[in-house]
Order: C-alpha cells, then structure tokens, then sequence
DNA sequence: GCGTTATAATGGTCTAACCATTCTAAAAGC
DNA sequence: GCTTTTAGAATGGTTAGACCATTATAACGC
C-alpha cells in the first residue's frame, strides 16, 4: 500500500528532479545539461553528489555523457535497451531459462504475425516480398550463407511486427531476438535442410498476410519459431551444448 | 557488428568486475560486499570513482546499500523491477500509448490462459475456485467493493501465469498490471453491470481452463481484457479522460 | 586560405576530511 | 544479576579542492 518513505539522500532528489523536467518536456531529446560545476552549483550540493545522480539517469538511459568542450549530459530519447539489459540479467541469473525464453517467443510471434495479417498494407506486402527474395538468395547459395539467410529472417520478423502497429511488440520482440539470438547461433544445427524447411515457413506465413488470414498466420509463425526451437532441442540432446538450459 | 570500444572509464571496469563475480556465482544473493573503504584498496581507486559504480549496480537492482555498523553493499536477488521502470519511463515518454498497452495485454493474457489450461493441476483449479469464491463476496457487496474485486480479478491473472509454469510469462505480465492499473483505477467506469459481467467472464475462463480447452481458454481471457479495454475507451470518449492515450 | 598550436571548457579521478546512521559493548543504575 | 543508558566504532553520505584527460575553438604562423 504504501511505498518506502523518501531516503534522505541527496543524489536520489537530484535524480528526481532531472528526470521529471525530462519527462514534463522541460528538457527535450538532444538538450545539453549545464555542466558539472553549474549543476552542482544550481542544487547546492558537491559534484561527488551529483556525479553520483548522473550516473543513474545514465544508467536509465536518459542521457549520455560526452566528454571535452560542448560536451556534458545530453538527454537521450528512451529505448528499450535498459529492458534488454535487465532481461539479460534475468536469463544470466537463470531465473529464466532459454526454453521458456524460447516459448515466450512463439507466443510473441504469433501474436505479432496475426496482428501484421490484418493490418498490413500493399507497401508492407512488397517489403515482405523483397525480404523474401533475399532469403532464396542466401538459401541458393547454401549453408554457407547461414548466417546472412538467419539475418533477414530476423529482419522479417521485426517487419511483421512494424505493421503489426503497436511499439510494445515490436520493442518485445527486438528484446527477445537481442537475447535469443546468441543461443540460436550457438545451438542451432546449421544444415541445408533446416533452411529449406525454413524458408517455405516463411513463404506461407507471407502468403497468410497478403490474404489477412490472421488465424493461419499465426499459427504458422508460431509452429516456424517452434521448429527453430526443436532443432535446438534436437542439438543440445546431442551433447554439443555446454550451458543447460534446463530448469 | 561491433560494440562501442571499451571506454576507458575506470568506475566502468569496477561495475563489470563486481557485476562479472555476482554473476560466476563468486558472490552470492545475501552476500555483503567489503566496505567503500576496503574496496576503494582493493581496486586501488578512490571512493569516489568506486561510488559512482555502487550507484550503477544500485540501480541495475544487483545490490542495497544500506548504511550503519554492518552495512554496506548486500547482493540482492534479480527481480523484474527494472524492467517494469524502464516500461514506465516509455510509457512517460509517450513512446507507447495506453491503447498500445491494453492491446499487448490481450494477446499476453491470451496465450497465459491457454497455457495454464494446458498445465494446471488439480490443485491449481482450487486456488482458481478459491479466487473465484473470493470475487463473488466482493460482487455481491455492491460498487463499492470495486477495489477489491479488481484485486482478486488481478490475483486470479497472476495465478495462471504461474501456473503456465514459464517464468517469463509471469514477469512481463507483472510488468503489464505495474503499469497498467493505474490507467484503468483512472479510466473505468466503475458500474455494477462491468462487475457482473467480469464475474462471468472469470467464471468462464476457470471452467475453460479446468476442462483443459485451451483455445476456448484463451480467447475468453482475451475478450476478457478485450472488455476492460473497451470500458475505458468508452469513458475515455465521454471526456472523462484527463491524459490522452491516443497515439 | 590552411595547417598548427595554444587555450579554455568539460568530464574523470583523486585526496582528505567531516557528517549521519546504526550496531555493539561497556558503563550505569536498579 | 538484570535492564537501561551511553559512548564508541563501523559504515555509508557529503563536501571541498585540486589535478588529469579529452575535445572544440580560437589564435597564430606560414
């Protein structure tokens, strides 16, 4: 019910008081902060204080640091880095596991290719067609090119989930592939095969969206991530893997 | 492809030193880190430059500081309290909308419900029915017991994340009610008839996640927050609101 | 004009002290 | 002998002042 009562440090009121005129407007993207030695000047506290509330509001992500001349705190627009960077921490603690990391991701996908489905516009079709075109090329070329053929299927993804029209997928789901993607390269099985198989996923699941089939498009987006999940799986049975991901 | 260089700021090295020992395991949950002025030694740096990266791990949630004989720094367990502030500062930026919120919520609840009735227990439907006994006292109590309902509605929510069994799913749902309730405290109009009608719903998703049919499961839950969400948006249109969500 | 250099602005670090909070144990009182 | 009080020590929080490192700009020399 209630919250702790306000500590009495002084660098936590700094920090809120820079992060509101942040949030209320009063300092826009791009403004510069006075310096060190006017700030600490402005709140009458040492600039060992105030450093110290910089640091947080860095570590927020509010603003970065330059230094020399002109440089100073420069507020920063939000990203959704901070929440990678807490996930992150989430998975290295193993409070989550790389399966559930993985089923979350069906899920997501899904979801994200019915929204894309109904939603989607001739422009975004074309832009799915010329991200498919460039996945036959790396396919053509072979295994070789795994990596490059991997890279526009993640590109497609995060299309889908631009015409899907709602920022929190896509800032989930570019959270989930900046975590997943390390696993991925180190579990998959990089065989012909698995991309053959991939890329006639992704050519249904492009089709279901040109047609606004939302419920096929879903269902196929979610069985084309859990393929990928399975040919993990197969991997680590294998014993190549060397971090369980059990839980 | 590449990371920015490794900036040659010391208090840099300090927090990715300890963050690294926290993480190997080197330091356990619980732990307490050596005094500012045993660790000002250690890592041959002054106490400044070593607070500055305290403050850094503070706020990543890796450690509290508290102050007094036996203080100092305590290695705290990871929770997705970052995650929801770092949600909270997008959602203050305007980076997403309520609408957008609402909208992920749907799909998220969705996909919760159909996994829980994929793998609830027996016991768990009794905690469901329990819940369920809970919000039928707060109904027949009238209007006024609204909180109350509203509690036991999110209670009953956060108890088929659990018992979808993926950690994940449990988190970002935390992080959506952190967010979110404040919106609908704010937007819903607080009726007889919306409680009522909630109760049925809640009543359908239990019996739906008992039988183990989980599609019927989860587009209940989904027109569930579908329900909510159109409640709002309908106050919202009679110039109740006092914030826009439009985006 | 153009390149070089000096200067100043700014963040990064260090030292040394003192204040505020909290636990512990000694001292005082019963 | 037990409880209460008090003094001390350990620890984080804050301050002041200095110096170093980096960088943009202005002054200078050609």
């Amino acid at each position: 019910m209630f919250r702790q009562a306000k500590q009495s440090r002084v660098f936590e009121d700094v920090i809120d008081q820079i992060q509101e005129a942040i949030l209320r407007g009063d300092l826009k993207v791009g403004d510069r902060l006075p310096a060190e030695r006017d700030l600490k000047e402005m709140f009458k506290t040492s600039r060992g204080t105030l450093r110290e509330a910089l640091r947080v509001l860095e570590q927020k992500g509010l603003i970065t640091i330059k230094t020399g001349t002109n440089g100073g705190a420069i507020v920063k627009g939000p990203t959704t880095d901070q929440i990678s960077e807490s996930l992150t921490l989430l998975l290295r603690y193993e409070k989550v596991s790389l399966r559930d990391l993985a089923e979350f991701r069906e899920g997501v996908e899904g979801m994200v290719t019915g929204l894309a489905a109904k939603r989607a516009k001739t422009k975004d079709i074309q832009w799915l067609r010329k991200l498919l075109a460039e996945a036959k090329v790396h396919l053509e070329k072979g295994v070789d090119h795994w990596d490059d053929f991997i890279n526009v299927d993640n590109r497609l993804h995060m299309a889908l989930a631009r015409m899907a029209g709602n920022p929190v997928y896509e800032s989930v789901l570019q959270t989930i592939h900046d975590n997943i993607n390390q696993y991925y390269d180190r579990y998959l099985p990089k065989k012909e095969k698995n991309l053959r198989e991939n890329y006639r996923d992704l050519c249904e699941i492009v089709q279901a969206v040109e047609s606004g089939r939302a419920t096929e498009a879903r269902l196929l987006a979610q069985h084309h991530v859990s393929r990928f999940n399975q040919f993990m799986e197969q991997k680590e049975r294998l014993g190549d893997a060397d971090h369980s991901s059990e839980r």
